[in-house]
DNA sequence: TTGACTTCTTAACTTAAGTCAACGAGTTAA
DNA sequence: TTAACTCGTTGACTTAAGTTAAGAAGTCAA
């Protein structure tokens, strides 16, 4: 039975014996409680994660409110962006639930792009598309009404709304929770 | 003197004559009048587009209006995210100057990369480091209000005001012309 | 030169998000 | 068992963006 990394990876193109023999090797795991805490603003960072089960959120404080950048769940890869850089992080990275990840490191990585040129061209693949994809949501948050923004991740996400409490969500929606309060009044009386 | 697309590069890692040389005899140029279309919607994409002078703004229309999704200037790259995919582009491609380019297309990438491995280790870190910068931007949008992006835009992109007309910055900022307007007259009596 | 456009601005009005305050329900800890 | 929290909701009020319409200035082409 396959890793969920190497299927992860198997979808944007095919992996030889070798490369999975190497990442299967190399794949080690990190088990959190709900609540807690991978990195801190102010911290550095030398570690990414591939989330196996759970979910990650990503948020700052600005004005004394936490603003939530982006939530991570089950087959979505968090890399803090001052990963291996002397720059402390601009932000923290908390668990939402209790989560089990696939911890990876830019020593390791570039020993293995080294050794997997394979690697490294998928790398910049997967890169590459989803760099797409978070054009395509940016654009669409900056053409939606906060209305039209939530329904589009009632669409796309309808767990999260679960997982997280709504002024996380709020916030990620670019919104005051009593105005998500508001909303969700407004759409149940449609 | 290296060309302004070695310059780019080089500020990333150190490229070998060998590479650089296949550069300079591969990049091939082409120029485009004020107002002429790159890629339409509908359109497939063949091509990427390194920016040595003018200015290029992507758009897609929604309900009868033309929504800017980015303005990229001289030093940028602008790829289409259909390149050499069997979709249809979702956007246009439109100059808003005289501009000059650099062309490139998927074939000649994947032949380069072939040849020069540390060229396509380079475009992963680029794509890395560009898609941190949107993170950011993104980011910053969201939790910021219609005046506050406007200052930012001052502040970072000041050109780009004199470069686009208020309509195009306004969807840029995702909000009305009229609310541009009003904003610019609040700031003055400032 | 004229008329058709486009661009930007302004005004009046509508709509909805932000702000501030309060409340009930649920949770946690002393 | 309280007391202190957090969370979501609601109400009253403020603020600013959206909408619609109109007009002034500039551009372009017949």
């Amino acid at each position: 039975m396959k890793s969920k990394i190497l299927k992860y990876l198997s979808k944007y193109t095919e992996i030889t014996e070798q490369l999975e023999n190497a990442i299967n090797e190399s794949a080690y795991f990190k088990s959190y409680k709900k609540g807690d805490i991978l990195l801190k603003e102010g911290d550095f960072s030398n570690e990414c994660y591939f989330i196996l089960e759970g979910c990650i959120r990503s948020y700052f404080v600005k004005d004394g409110e936490e603003k939530t950048i982006e939530f991570y769940t089950e087959e979505e890869v968090v890399t803090p962006s001052n990963i291996g850089k002397s720059t402390p992080s601009q932000y923290f990275l908390e668990c939402l639930e209790d989560t089990v990840v696939n911890v990876g490191n830019p020593a390791l990585e570039n020993e293995m792009y080294h050794k997997y040129p394979q690697l490294e061209s998928l790398s910049r693949v997967i890169a590459e598309v989803i760099l797409t994809k978070q054009q395509e949501s940016y654009t669409a948050f900056k053409s939606s009404t906060p209305e039209e923004r939530y329904l589009q991740l009632l669409k796309t996400r309808p767990n999260l709304l679960q997982r997280a409490s709504q002024h996380q969500i709020a916030s990620y929606l670019g919104i005051r929770p009593e105005s998500l309060s508001r909303i969700r009044k407004r759409l149940i009386n449609k």
